[in-house]
DNA sequence: ATTTTCCGTTGATCCAAGTCAAGTATCCCA
DNA sequence: TGGGATACTTGACTTGGATCAACGGAAAAT
């Protein structure tokens, strides 16, 4: 149960530098970042961060998946979900901030932690570097803004049609594909209850979705697409 | 009723040098971006950028308020309101990317227009105004996420309960305070309705919150703030 | 002063979504 | 292979919140 933890073995490094934040970076700085880091093996439903602690490392996905939540008065809601390779709670490690949101890995995970004081030191030294993070977090800000549109703008049926199509395009685009993970955490991401959203995929029905266990198959795409009225400024996640 | 536009007047600089963005930067790289940049002075409510169109200005609120909506099929929801000194739509302007909101002056407004271009220059060239930017992409990203939790974690009638705990320190904590602009904009941001928004303060009234107008008295600190729950890490807008 | 307009409130009703409870299916593991 | 979790679904019910319509009051306009 217990992670193993070790100092980042080189063969990880491209990996790393695919992440469009270190993608430009100098060398030097790069390795200067690397210096610090960490690699940890995480078994799943392990709460890796925790709300409101201090944040020390930036953490870079590397393989696996985690879940970001946040909780309140003894409720609980899934805010997103990271997928490699990509990193998590730059805005708090760039604050020095606490943590807004508690990580638990879903699946057994690869990850990689760099000290945040690093990030910090190596953003003051490397233009391009700073450039990039700046890039990136701009990008975050906007994929909020977009998911916060999402809920005040649209019933629960309408966020989930929507969702589909865009995972359906994730997946490449055919009438088949399966969902990215679980529908009870579906749920708490489309902002509903479990229950809620096997309604709402059965009302879905009426517009050529149909469900088999995580199998969906979009049968009448005109039509979803007719209901979803989808909209780049929520719906795009890449701008 | 049209807008006058001007040539920043030096007058303006030491207002806008107030902005955490610009506070710190280099004296000759405020002034590379002062010199392209403009004042306007706007009537109320007018639409001042439109959702889906490119970005071509960083925005420096001077005097007055502005609303941040956004919309999708017909329905409308309040995003924000940004009052003076401040910047906005920081991040679609480093991204070079379309508005996700609209803005919309609430009162007679002046407004600072520095080029795009102007401030992605001095990015490059100015670090501690790069450092700048991140720590308020940063804060605006972690403010998003906040507000995002409140949504999803707590029922209307809390939303308006902690909100009223946050004015009335934002007004110097007294028991009495005056609510910051109207109802019906008020229940936009809070994600609900005018008329909810009225119930909602009737059923406040169990827990010592009496209303005039737009004058609130906390009759029961303890109490309204037992009922609330604050919790930092959704309600204090600072860190 | 009187009309107009707009904001806020209230009541009645409706609809969406949450809750509770039970039942089914599936997967894991002994 | 047979429990025993656990996830998912379904139904009945409750609740939160939206909608619609009417009304009161204050401010602006004539």
């Amino acid at each position: 149960m217990c992670p193993v933890r070790l100092t980042m073995p080189e063969s990880d490094y491209p990996d790393i530098r695919e992440v469009h934040l270190f993608a430009e970076m100098a060398e030097d700085s790069f390795e200067a970042l690397m210096r610090g880091a960490y690699v940890q093996n995480f078994p799943p439903q392990i709460e890796l961060i925790t709300e409101g602690e201090p944040s020390d490392f930036l953490h870079v996905l590397l393989t696996g998946s985690v879940d970001l939540v946040s909780s309140w008065n003894g409720r609980e809601t899934s805010m997103a979900t990271v997928r490699p390779i990509s990193t998590f709670i730059l805005a708090a490690t760039i604050r020095d901030a606490p943590y807004l949101m508690s990580a638990r890995t879903l699946e057994k995970s690869r990850i990689a932690l760099i000290p945040s004081q690093d990030v910090r030191a190596v953003f003051a030294d490397d233009h391009v570097f700073a450039r990039a993070i700046v890039t990136e977090l701009a990008q975050c800000y906007r994929s909020v803004i977009k998911s916060q549109k999402d809920l005040k703008l649209r019933t629960s049926r309408e966020r989930l049609a929507n969702y589909l199509l865009r995972q359906q395009r994730r997946a490449g685009g055919a009438a088949g594909f399966d969902l990215e993970f679980e529908k009870r955490r579906l749920a708490s991401v489309l902002g509903m209850t479990p229950e809620n959203l096997s309604r709402a995929f059965k009302g879905l029905g009426a517009y050529g979705v149909a469900v088999d266990g995580t199998r969906i198959t979009i049968e009448d795409q005109q039509d979803l697409e007719r209901f979803a009225k989808s909209d780049p400024l929520i719906d795009d996640h890449t701008t």
